[in-house]
DNA sequence: ATTATTTAGTTTATAATATAAACTACTTTA
DNA sequence: TAAAGTAGTTTATATTATAAACTAAATAAT
């Protein structure tokens, strides 16, 4: 009947960033945290979970002397996401 | 951008529930178990909270000599239901 | 008849998660 | 060169979810 839901996506801040990553396609650490209005401490750690999932890839480098934090979906990612979406539909859409 | 998901019903049992009582309008507590696939623990503990939170009413009987608990929706279950759902949509929707 | 088993749950302990506070490491500006 | 700002990470804490253990009674077995 109800089928379970990746508990990786299951989480608010976690599938924002999931959402905004399948739009967007590459987005950088500060544009996910605007976004999402999370905390860096929180957007870091969710992201981690994102890459060790292996939903997201995330690549470091520099920009202006600062470091930058660039991330964007990988194939598992999407087709987590998607997945994820036919299971929430079974929860969501009142049966008559 | 992104609005609040409703802790009470982002839950994958507390949401299970819900979603059944919309379309049951009252059902048993074996019921929800069976439907769920939830320990019973797990179970009573999750509907309490959905109790506490206004969603549903919980009547307590007895059915053949044994305690029977019965379940179904309030008014306040289905708008908030209704409003999770919206807000979820915003999640799960690419936008292009 | 009293012991064991089953029904229908609840309570509580533990494991997992989410979040924010504190910290690191550097850069820019005053 | 001290203070403030940028871009994060790590860690401590609060919150949740879940299962294990328990309660209370009914029914079945010996």
């Amino acid at each position: 009947m109800f089928k379970e839901l990746d508990p990786i996506l299951h989480s608010q801040l976690r599938l924002a960033v999931i959402s905004l990553l399948i739009s967007v396609k590459e987005a950088e650490f500060n544009y996910l945290k605007e976004k999402t209005k999370a905390s860096s401490g929180n957007l870091s750690v969710q992201l981690q979970k994102l890459k060790e999932a292996g939903y997201i890839e995330i690549e470091k480098s520099f920009k202006d002397n600062f470091p930058l934090t660039t991330c964007k979906i990988s194939n598992a990612g999407i087709e987590a996401f998607e997945n994820y979406v036919k299971n929430l539909k079974q929860y969501i859409q009142v049966k008559k």
